[in-house]
DNA sequence: AATTTTAGTCACCATTCGGTGACAAAGATA
DNA sequence: TATCTTTGTCACCGAATGGTGACTAAAATT
């Protein structure tokens, strides 16, 4: 079998197209506007390469997931920075890690919707990319544990609040301008919330 | 005209029984499963009413929204308490309002699907719905700010994030059992976030 | 060169969706 | 009693959905 690069009869970028459709009708319309005809319609392809090459729209948009890693790399890549710094630094270091997300998933179209997506569906699919970054998140919070005192169990709640309240803010901001007045379509209300995470963790981590 | 309550032929019957298929289908199946068809099944009548009495699904979307009101009520009941509080039971009373609405928002599956719904669609219902509910956090927010220091003018952020850090996690609930560690899906989970709310408003208002 | 495998197109299916017009019967009005 | 309005059922429409079988033509194998 010899690869050839035809422009046309070429499975390879088939379905790679498929795949990329995919990420372009997210980004567009958002996961819940997902289906087989739009699939293949956004990809100038036939639907039935979806069932031959993928097994369906499950087997595609499982592939989808494979290609982009959908984490938040940010705590991966800081997260050992926790285990080498003082109690002292501790404190910047869970601040840059909350506000990396902040930015992270302000900054991906992609990765908002997707996570809406798992909100309110329980697929196979949105579970275990779920999976996957709750175990990054829950790697951060064991390190974070470790470092802290024993007596102070609830670190980890505390740290929970404030990752949800990220998510929170950066997904409702795909709907609406302004949350508790502050401005969530503008670069001075992240501001804002960052200051407040900041503040947040200093008050609370110098105990 | 004379009202007779003969169990067929009755509008005003025949209408809330259409209103109370709306909230029956968003319990069971959530919102994104409401259509015109799937409702008046529910309703065991025929959809042609639907347009007649509501003109369309959006206007009974709209009466269904207006027989329950959907707002967050422990802000309006706790409201004046601020209003007539000292400097030192401020922190009480955050954390009573802030409970609160983790408490509300946990046993209202209702309120829970038309927060989702708010989050990923931008309808002229949704919008109004959650325009009234923003308005009594901005109340709040604000009634907090008077009592607060001037020159700290990031409270109403904390808040803020606070709040979102509830709802988030209340609405991951139905889909997640374990976010960071906490369970999601019983009582424990749920006092250790109380905990973490408490610890977090009382070291942050100390200052 | 002949044959088999593969990539891709096309036509079609049953089902469901939102939406509408026609019609029968019940109730109110005269 | 006769007429008119209202309530509700039924049948249908076009469009879009997920899914499948038949076919053409390119490419690989023999």
């Amino acid at each position: 079998m010899k690869k050839k690069n035809s422009t046309q009869r070429n499975r390879e970028q088939s379905m790679q197209k498929l795949v990329d459709a995919v990420g372009k009708i997210i980004i567009r319309d958002g996961f819940k506007n997902i289906g087989i005809n739009a699939v293949a319609t956004e990809a100038r392809l036939d639907k039935v390469l979806i069932y031959r090459y993928f097994g369906g729209l499950d087997g595609l948009l499982r592939e989808f997931a494979k290609q982009r890693d959908f984490y938040i790399k940010t705590s991966e890549l800081i997260n050992k920075e926790v285990e080498y710094t003082g109690k002292d630094g501790l404190k910047s270091v869970i601040i840059k890690i909350l506000t990396g997300q902040l930015r992270e998933l302000l900054g991906s179209r992609e990765l908002q919707e997707l996570m809406l997506w798992e909100m309110l569906e329980k697929n196979e699919l949105t579970g275990a990319i779920a999976r996957e970054r709750e175990m990054k998140g829950f790697e951060l919070s064991m390190a974070l544990k470790r470092k802290m005192d024993i007596r102070n169990n609830d670190s980890d709640a505390v740290i929970a609040l404030l990752v949800s309240g990220i998510y929170y803010l950066v997904l409702r901001s795909r709907t609406v301008d302004v949350f508790n007045g502050i401005q969530l379509n503008s670069e001075e209300g992240w501001q804002k919330v960052e200051n407040a995470i900041k503040q947040i963790v200093n008050t609370y981590f110098n105990q």
